[in-house]
DNA sequence: TGAAATAGGACTATGTTAGTCCACATTTAA
DNA sequence: TTAAATGTGGACTAACATAGTCCTATTTCA
């Protein structure tokens, strides 16, 4: 199954909500009320944001989250990336895939879906955060 | 995560070997020794395309598979619709999604999640086996 | 100092995917 | 007519990934 997590759902809400809230700051609790998002979970989606620069926080109180790029800075694939890590259309594609796949060696598929790779991956650069907001 | 199931690259293997032995029939077992893919799962695959009459069986001593299709008749799209059944974007989206997603009414990014389904179909669909043969 | 906020580790629950096991049905060749 | 080769299909288990929770810091401000 082809799917965009929970998480980058909730990352794409929380990013949609921040940008439309300009010039002033917005925590995650009010994000998770707003969104019906589970206030645990989101925390922990917006600390991956911040720690890749996307988001900047305050701590504190009156503290809370702003944009640290323009929405059509952040491409969904790397939102992905940060948020799930690795992604790939087929296991033995991953970088990280040391855990050999047992069909390193008799696929007799790689190339195309390598192709096929390329391209979805080329279609997740395209769309950025802009396109969510 | 987004990924093409081992199922499916299983189903693609077989389909390519089968394609590949016009004119005579192949078996599971053959595929399976041949390609390093579990004999059992192999065979449950098969099952499946065969019940969608991508491809022919014949039981019994000297059976085996046969297509019943052209590689080019055969978009990726429905091929992972048959072994992992309904395929979406986003959880929310499937057919099947009675189970209602939490968001439904309060999830704010639909429209553009759907926008990017449709484009990742398209992808899929003009994909066929043709291009993994 | 204490309340409001982020930071982050550890854990649990749930669901999905991958793989296995077993009994059965069909066909053919000996 | 029987045995072997093959497909059929249900039920089960194992392994893994995702989603969600809990708890304890730490920072900041009034
Ligand atoms: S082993 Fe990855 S495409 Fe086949
Ligand atoms: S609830 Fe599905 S796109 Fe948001």
């Amino acid at each position: 199954m082809i799917r965009i997590s929970k998480k980058v759902e909730y990352a794409l809400m929380a990013l949609k909500f921040i940008s439309n809230s300009e010039h002033k700051l917005v925590t995650a609790r009010e994000i998770s009320d707003k969104g019906n998002i589970p206030y645990d979970l989101l925390s922990k989606i917006l600390q991956k944001l911040k720690n890749e620069n996307i988001l900047i926080s305050n701590q504190g109180t009156n503290g809370g989250y702003s944009m640290n790029k323009r929405p059509d800075e952040i491409p969904l694939f790397s939102l992905m990336n940060v948020i799930d890590g690795e992604t790939a259309i087929a296991e033995c594609l991953m970088d990280n895939s040391v855990k050999d796949c047992c069909l390193t060696d008799s696929c007799s598929i790689k190339n195309p879906v390598t192709v096929l790779q390329k391209e979805v991956e080329e279609l997740f650069k395209k769309k950025t955060i802009s396109d969510f907001v």
